[in-house]
DNA sequence: AATTGTAGGTCCGCCCAATT
DNA sequence: AATTGGGCGGACCTACAATT
């Protein structure tokens, strides 16, 4: 990160007091840069609209025109549009009233639809680079893949309906947004090439220019950087009968999974922008980017858990081995060869067991959130070596976000021809290796963190983690050093966010060796006791923060559960009863957490359990869910079996797609075709079925295109509408009940909610 | 009978010292 | 400097005892 680009601290405050701004949390792309900027600058950040003076609020998505139909009317607060901010530091003092806000008040249209700016916006654009709040990264997808409409002119429907809380209304039109907050701005400004702070300018250019986006003058932490998924868009004209078609399948489920589309008709589908990543064909240098649900809430945005993987076109190739199956964790591609689902052969014994092949014993964790191995193996700089060892596919997985491409040689300049400044820790492994390769391309290393753009850090040593705090404490973030490698090897300058270090695990620190081992068995279960609170403790450190598991390892990670039952029997002993709907809920549980991941262990099912109903210790839910153990054994077969199967499917060599994308669906003579569209019918049902209905569409479309590529259509979306008939007829008969349903999982679903009650 | 807690065992990754 | 191997701790499992 470069220096000298603080703002002024005091622009937000009118009379010496701080002004109160809201960020609208739903619509406004970078709201954590966004909102730290403001707070740099003086600014206090409210956490209700009801209590702001400002509010700033990306006018082009839903969320923005409900924000400024809902408080522009409010005498005590102006809506304004979140450029405003930048605005604001760019002109070095706050711009206010007086100042026509800067041109960003908004205000509703005739029709109470759309927002337009006054014409002081325009003005101010015109000769004002406003700093995109959504830094510009390679367009994912080429805008003739899907016409975008000008996010002016985009019909805001039904908006009225919307809930921010629910998945649908959260989903960001972020390419709206983008285009909006730097409309007629880019062409005359200067270049973003920093997205996401991923590069950041030379100081001489910074001071040189006031045009500076105020995004690259901030840091980006792991959380920021899960909120900033790109989105590509589908035509529009496809959603009246996809969204009802979600509905109607909402409406076909229990009670439970019903009430999370509460307030949402049929008739009211919120028509937001569509969006869902397609495969890039034909990109080499652009990534895709599978969108990832931010599930903003304007009122308590949650935790960033599912940052969005990013794929570069090369990796893409390689992370699309096997689409159906997806990659799987790095643990299952350990010695232990149980883990690997093909080998995965249920013990039919009597005392059938969650562990895979029957052993006693650990069977290391199915979780995918624990393969930290191949993590580790990331920290090797030797990235190459990674990259080919095909081994590991969550390796070269989706990580590489290709900022600018660069010729060889100069990978590690700014556009401007500046060098990167690159402090790489002296006692990382293979330092050598990578200070040659940031100096083979123009990169410059320093000592001093300070000034250092990016730190290159290594867990493993022992400085590593007072070298963390003091990179912390420079604002910036721990870079691994396979980042060199991987810009290297991908000739282009990449987003670091995909490559920041977690801050060190203390417990990582080993104890000086004590053996007893009754110590060790008491300490067991003094830790068994304490994973109430944190349900797991990782012993490794360097774990990558953006790298989302589920979706690397292509686990449904996105699923929710349902609420749990909160009725509590309790025996005169004091003790809770297990009662039948919390065993219920357990095999829902169940199910789901294998839907998400087919490897999760019984102990790791237990453990979210006791979180979810404490009444019940961790222990006990393991001892109840070991009963369950057939069912569990059943269920997870069942899942591996699904997966291996579409693997199966998608990696026959006649599965593969026309090389010019052409749909051949199912109608092929020889019957393979068909084959495929079957496998792929059943898997979009089953996805859909199983689908999280807190999920927007466009997420459960994005999910699915990140889990598997569509084969028989260029993408799922299309998929869908091609074949919206046989997926209602399916979904029809299998709703139905019917005694051998089209999907396995489908009859396990309708099972279970039978069950429920 | 049901729940809870303990014991015993296996497996695996990390760390460090020894070795090459 | 890189590699290797052992110690160690943690994760995980099943079986069983204790408790109410």
């Amino acid at each position: 990160m470069p220096q000298g680009m603080v703002p002024p601290t005091n622009i937000f405050s009118l009379s010496g007091q701080p002004i109160c701004v809201f960020v609208e949390a739903s619509g406004v792309q970078s709201r954590p840069k966004l909102i730290r900027s403001l707070r740099n600058a003086g600014a206090t950040i409210c956490h209700t609209p009801g209590d702001a003076q400002v509010i700033l609020v990306d006018s082009s998505t839903l969320e923005g025109v409900q924000f400024v139909r809902e408080w522009n009317s409010d005498p005590g607060k102006v809506v304004l549009e979140s450029t405003w901010a930048g605005k604001c530091v760019r002109a070095g003092r706050l711009l206010w009233a007086a100042d026509n806000w800067g041109g960003c008040a908004c205000i509703l249209s005739g029709d109470g639809q759309t927002v337009v700016q006054n014409s002081a916006d325009e003005e101010a654009k015109s000769h004002l680079p406003t700093p995109s709040p959504t830094p510009t990264r390679p367009d994912p997808q080429p805008s003739s893949a899907h016409p975008v409409l000008p996010p002016q002119s985009q019909p805001l429907l039904s908006s009225s309906s919307m809930h921010f809380g629910n998945g649908a209304a959260a989903f960001p039109s972020n390419r709206a947004s983008s285009s909006t907050s730097s409309q007629g701005i880019q062409s005359s400004a200067i270049p973003l090439q920093y997205p996401q702070f991923g590069t950041p300018p030379p100081t001489s250019m910074i001071q040189s220019q006031m045009t500076q986006p105020l995004s690259a003058q901030l840091q980006l932490t792991p959380q920021m950087a899960t909120l900033l998924p790109p989105m590509p868009q589908i035509p529009q004209h496809m959603l009246p009968e996809l969204l009802n078609n979600f509905l109607r399948m909402a409406y076909m489920l229990p009670p439970q999974y019903q009430q999370t589309y509460q307030g949402m008709q049929p008739g009211q589908v919120p028509q937001t922008p569509y969006t869902v990543p397609e495969q890039p064909q034909s990109q080499p240098l652009v990534q895709q980017q599978p969108y990832s649900p931010t599930r903003t809430s304007a009122i308590s945005p949650p935790p960033p858990t599912a940052p969005p993987p990013v794929v570069s076109s090369s990796t893409a190739q390689r992370a699309r081995a096997s689409p159906f199956s997806k990659n799987h964790p790095s643990s299952l591609k350990r010695k232990a060869p149980l883990k690997s689902p093909s080998l995965y052969s249920p013990s039919p014994s009597s005392s059938s067991r969650a562990t895979p092949a029957g052993s006693k014993g650990k069977e290391r964790a199915y979780s995918s959130a624990e393969s930290d191995k191949e993590e580790d193996e990331d920290e090797t700089p030797n990235s190459s070596q990674m990259a080919h060892t095909g081994s590991s596919p969550s390796d070269s997985a989706p990580r590489r976000t290709i900022l600018a491409p660069r010729e060889e040689g100069h990978i590690f300049e700014t556009d401007a021809g500046d060098a990167l400044l690159f402090h790489v820790q002296v006692d990382l492994k293979n330092r050598m290796q990578v200070v040659q390769a940031i100096k083979k391309n123009s990169g410059k290393v320093t000592s001093d963190i300070e000034t250092a753009d990016y730190i290159i850090l290594y867990t493993r040593s022992k400085t590593f983690n007072a070298l963390y705090d003091s990179t912390e404490a420079n604002g910036k973030l721990p870079i691994q050093p396979s980042f060199v490698m991987d810009c290297v090897e991908e000739k282009a300058l990449l987003d670091h966010n995909h490559y920041i270090l977690e801050h060190p695990d203390p417990k990582r620190k080993r104890k000086k060796a004590k053996t007893a081992k009754t110590k060790s068995k008491s300490k067991r279960n003094s830790v068994t006791q304490n994973k109430i609170p944190t349900p797991k403790v990782k012993r490794k450190p360097k774990k990558i923060v953006p790298i989302l598991d589920g979706a690397e390892h292509g686990f449904d990670c996105n699923l929710q559960s349902p609420p749990p039952p909160t009725n509590e029997s309790r025996l005169p002993s004091g003790k809770y009863l297990f009662t039948e709907e919390e065993k219920e809920y357990a095999k829902k549980y169940i199910e789901l957490s294998l839907m998400r991941d087919p490897t999760t262990s019984g102990t790791r099912i237990a453990q979210r359990l006791a979180a979810k109903m404490p009444a019940h210790s961790p222990v006990s839910w393991h001892t109840t869910i070991s009963r369950m153990n057939v069912f569990t054994d059943a269920t997870r077969k069942k899942i591996m079996a699904e997966r291996a199967e579409a693997k199966a499917a998608s990696e026959a060599p006649s599965a593969k797609p026309s090389p010019d994308g052409t749909d051949n669906n199912g109608s092929a003579p020889d019957g393979t075709g068909s084959d495929i569209y079957d496998q792929e019918l059943h898997f979009l049902i089953n996805f859909l079925m199983t689908n999280d209905l807190n999920e927007s569409e466009a997420e459960t479309f994005a999910r699915l295109e990140t889990q598997a590529r569509c084969q028989t259509s260029s993408n799922w979306i299309q998929f869908y509408d091609e074949h919206f008939g046989d997926i209602t007829r399916a979904l029809g008969v299998d709703a139905a009940s019917q005694p051998q349903p089209a999907h396995p999982t489908l009859y396990k679903i309708e099972a279970k909610d039978e069950g429920l009650n």
